[in-house]
DNA sequence: CGGCATCCGTGCCGATACTG
DNA sequence: CAGTATCGGCACGGATGCCG
């Protein structure tokens, strides 16, 4: 039995939007978003989506080597939350020295086409933000 | 002088997003779109632009009582974080008791958008995502 | 009514050391 | 090479009390 780091540390996590979103209410129609966005929006797994998009298939390391800042620990635990939503697979090589594969599923793919989306507005418009926030620090 | 609140806690925030994608590197282009992320994937934002989305305009506690669960709190710190980035604006009215409005901006209304894009995203796929889960977790 | 100040638990993440 | 185990700092957010 292999993952214990990453299962302890999803529960929580999902646990979590459960909880706030499971009973009724006007905006529980968006219990899957917040969901997802809160997979997404952690600290490397968009990194992650994206190198992969950009490569196909790639293995550990060079997904460590791609994600600059990322410490061992944190790609495993992105890796495998990612895995286990089903947005990338996992293919292991028995050799020595053991060899690892990543690759994008089509789900996967399909939520990066999401981001990809969201990346062209964050792009458009982040300068009227970064003003806004100017703005807003000298009142 | 107000906002002390917002303010303190917001920072942390800014700057460890700049600091990991202020240098350069491949990914580098989404910066804007992880700041954008982290803002609104937190625990209130999204319902917070959604209720003002539907209704226009809202007073404090008309938004309290329409997000189910938040404390005054962190209804305060998410309505500046927004405020700061430009997505919606805050005007008070000098009365006794008094009174404050909320409105989304045409940039916040714009965001709204792009989450509901999203939201469709999440809402068809979240059944092949939730499989996902189940098959992981007994494998 | 619409906040702010403070205390405090919990979870996220980095650093480090060890392994098949 | 591709992980796992453990420790510790710090940010996020809840509870509570006070205020103009």
């Amino acid at each position: 039995m292999e993952v214990t780091i990453a299962k302890k540390e999803r529960k929580a996590t999902s646990e979590k939007v459960v909880g706030h979103f499971s009973d009724k209410g006007p905006t529980n129609s968006l219990c899957p978003v917040r969901d997802i966005l809160s997979r997404v929006s952690d600290k490397w797994s968009m990194h992650t989506i994206i190198l992969l998009g950009k490569s196909e298939k790639l293995r550990f390391t060079e997904l460590k080597k791609g994600i600059e800042g990322i410490s061992q620990r944190m790609l495993t635990v992105t890796l495998r939350a990612l895995e286990e939503d089903g947005f990338l697979v996992r293919e292991i090589f028995p050799e020595i020295p053991p060899r690892v594969e990543y690759r994008l599923t089509d789900l996967g793919r399909s939520l990066l086409q999401q981001l990809m989306q969201l990346s062209d507005w964050a792009n458009e418009n982040m300068d009227e933000v970064l003003k806004q926030r100017k703005r807003y620090s000298k009142k």
